[in-house]
DNA sequence: CGCGCTATATATAATCG
DNA sequence: TCGATTATATATAGCGC
């Protein structure tokens, strides 16, 4: 979706890597936000940076989604 | 990104929601391996269904997603 | 670094079989 | 309902500030 199709492996560079995770961890919140409201349904997104830092949205009860995730675990 | 904009609300009409959850919610899940890989992140992205059916996408440690997911949760 | 800009790659709304 | 197709809307890669 750029000036040039990208390969689907680890971006080497790392500049260009936090560019592209920066870019398109939006666009991935915005196109979950866009599901949610469009088709009404609840959802969590995680993303974990690699320094750590977390992102994160949830629409609708997200203890639900807790729960949810719990058993998918079986924790 | 079709024959027509789509407003941001909720599709009112049953089948297309369906039509739409189905062909959005693999998108997005796309979109989130791609995420996942191009910038070597840990993500996780849950999805449930209005009929309860749960979709799931995680990388990496799963467990951490759940660890942090339960601290964001205040649980 | 973070924005804005645009050429392109992609996703997807409608439509059709 | 389900794929495949196709026209369009969107996301975003590479650049320049």
């Amino acid at each position: 979706m750029g000036r040039k199709k990208v390969e689907l492996k680890r971006i080497e560079d790392k500049s260009s890597r936090q560019v592209t995770f920066s870019k398109r961890r939006s666009g991935l919140m915005k196109k979950a936000r866009e599901l949610s409201v469009l088709c009404d349904v609840d959802l969590a997104l995680l993303i974990f940076s690699s320094r750590g830092k977390l992102y994160h949205l949830s629409s609708g009860n997200s203890r639900y989604a807790f729960f949810l995730f719990l058993n998918l675990l079986n924790l």
